[in-house]
RNA sequence: GAGCCGCUAGCUCAGUAGGUAGAGCAUCGCCCUUUUAAGGCGAGGGCCCUGGGUUCGAGUCCCAGGCGGCUCACCA
């Protein structure tokens, strides 16, 4: 042990008493009949006079999160999942030898009660324990209980601690979970097989971004973590399953920030048959369904607070249908300009300038306007909107518009300033992808080390023929902070990447 | 990567003007059989993030570094 306060001398000197007392520290299997949650649900309207002519003894566990003694009796809180129950420890009840264990007790311990419930003089609902168990001694206190644990880098180094004694954060963690499955069943309800595709990949691929490298020893190669797993979730629409989808991991290595994480997880699924109109109508019954599922059914609008330095909070609406303008016009509105304008490389150049956009020199048309849609339109769209018609320059892999080849048939779904999804009818012609690959190797000859990379046995597949398929991705932690009103990506990741401690 | 802020007891925090390092909770001892931030009396507990410097003297001032947070830039 690293440390040793004499917090932890105490507790291991309790060790030595608890076993002379015939009690091992660290016990065995108890046999849970009851659940905290469960019994404060079924007796929170039983009244004193109730449980004292029907007894109902229960039997469960959990850890002590305070302890009041009083000489010969004991109140103890223990936590059990998401619920809190009180116990009472009596020396009449315990006996001796049962009593000479309670007073032995320390937060943060496990314990197995049974007993009858009862009311106090409060009429707080409590257990009189008839038989305690130690289930396990802790050597460590658990932080103060007043203001809990607070060190944010504690707080996320120590999560074990920050879920004992912030409940809340433990909710947010229990509502991430719900979403995922709420998705899951969104998903599966419509004919989508959940699959598995590889985290390690010889060519990274699926997304414009810096992979993660690693080695294999016995075949001697370099591997990347994915970037996304769009390119093998297409090779399996090739393959005849024609609805896939996968929650998982991505690993893109840039910077930390409060809404970045080293790795994040990712739902990607693919349709056949499908195109990305489809996947609009489809995004917004998903996503309507888990705003219901996190605040009510009723729900159209809730609160989101987007930094944590600035305390003015968003209201967003997700009445339907929701907001749709094309890339270009959503530009072209911001700026106040004329149809005609708009089009103009000269003008979009103008404007880029005027609005303090960083130009490297050089910048295409479409470059321009994407600097001026970040800087401009990103941060205004708040209520969920649908962008469409990005152009073909930046969506390397997505179909082209059939009336205008610059465009492609491709969303981004924007809620609190933020992308939220990305879809697109999936390019399936094999030479317009490779040409479309060719066109990004050029650009990491140029140096740009997020280009991506031409993948000979993708297009081999794509040769083989893939249906018309549409395919998007959301970012699942960055949706779970929009719903559970979590400012940093930190607070929705259970053990988010820090630098070692020394 | 840059700027700003933080780091003091197990936890949450004070620490005046540079002069022996404090409180509450927690811990230990005693009292206490319906408390819920229980109460009463007493006690112990410190690498003041690290390393330099200034000074008779540094938690405090200066320099460098570490870790974290936020903001900005890139990405989802």
């Amino acid at each position: 042990m690293d440390e040793l306060n004499d917090q932890i001398e105490q507790r291991i000197k309790k060790l030595d008493r608890l076993r002379s007392l015939g009690i091992d520290p660290f016990g065995g299997k108890f046999n849970v009949k009851d659940s905290a949650p469960d019994v404060i649900a079924r007796y929170t309207q039983a009244t004193k006079e109730a449980l004292a002519s029907t007894p109902v003894l229960v039997t469960l566990a959990g850890r002590v999160t305070a302890l009041r003694r009083f000489g010969k009796a004991a109140f103890a809180s223990i936590q059990d999942g998401p619920a809190s129950i009180q116990v009472y420890l009596k020396k009449d009840v315990l006996g001796e030898p049962g009593f000479a264990l309670a007073e032995l007790l320390d937060i943060a311990d496990w314990i197995g009660v049974s007993g009858p419930l009862f009311r106090t003089k409060t009429n707080e609902l409590t257990i009189e324990v008839q038989q305690l168990t130690l289930l396990c001694k802790a050597l460590r206190p658990l932080p103060e209980k007043w203001h809990g644990l607070t060190d944010i880098e504690m707080r996320y180094r120590h999560r074990y601690v920050d879920l004992i004694a912030n409940p809340e954060v433990k909710n947010i963690f229990l509502l991430r979970s719900r979403i995922i499955q709420t998705i899951r069943a969104f998903l599966a309800a419509r004919g989508f097989l959940e699959v598995e595709t590889p985290m390690m990949q010889p060519i990274p691929g699926g997304a414009t971004a810096r992979p993660f490298v690693t080695h294999h020893n016995s075949l001697g190669i370099d591997l990347y973590l994915r970037v996304a797993p769009e390119l093998y979730l297409k090779r399996l629409i090739v393959g005849g399953l024609n609805r896939v989808f996968e929650i998982n991991r991505n690993f893109r290595n840039e910077g930390i920030s409060t809404i970045h994480n080293p790795e994040f997880t990712m739902l990607e699924f693919y349709m056949a048959y499908a195109d990305y109109h489809d996947l609009i109508e489809l995004t917004e019954e998903l996503i309507t369904a888990l705003v219901k599922e996190v605040h009510g059914q009723g729900t159209e609008a809730i609160p989101y607070r987007p930094s944590l330095t600035d305390d003015r909070t968003l209201t967003i609406s997700f009445t339907r249908p929701w907001k749709r303008m094309t890339y270009r016009d959503a530009v072209r509105e911001h700026l106040g300009a004329k149809p005609q304008e708009i089009t103009d490389p000269a003008f979009a150049l103008a404007q880029a300038k005027q609005h303090h956009c960083e130009l490297k020199g050089g910048e295409s048309y479409w470059q321009l306007l994407s600097l001026l849609f970040e800087e401009l339109v990103e941060p205004t769209l708040i209520n969920p909107t649908f962008i469409t018609d990005f152009p073909v320059e930046l969506s390397p892999l997505a179909k082209r518009n059939a009336a205008d080849p610059e465009l492609t048939d491709r969303f981004e779904l924007f809620i609190a300033g933020r992308e939220i999804a990305n879809a697109f009818s999936e390019l399936n012609d094999p030479l317009d992808q490779r040409k479309r690959f060719e066109a990004q190797v050029a650009e990491r000859a140029k140096g740009d080390l997020e280009a991506q990379h031409l993948d000979e046995d993708f297009l081999r597949a794509l040769e083989h023929g893939m249906p018309p398929t549409a395919g998007e991705g959301i970012g699942i932690d960055r949706l779970v902070m929009l719903l559970t009103n979590q400012p940093s990506i930190r607070d929705v990741i259970l053990f988010p990447q820090l630098r070692p401690e020394k």
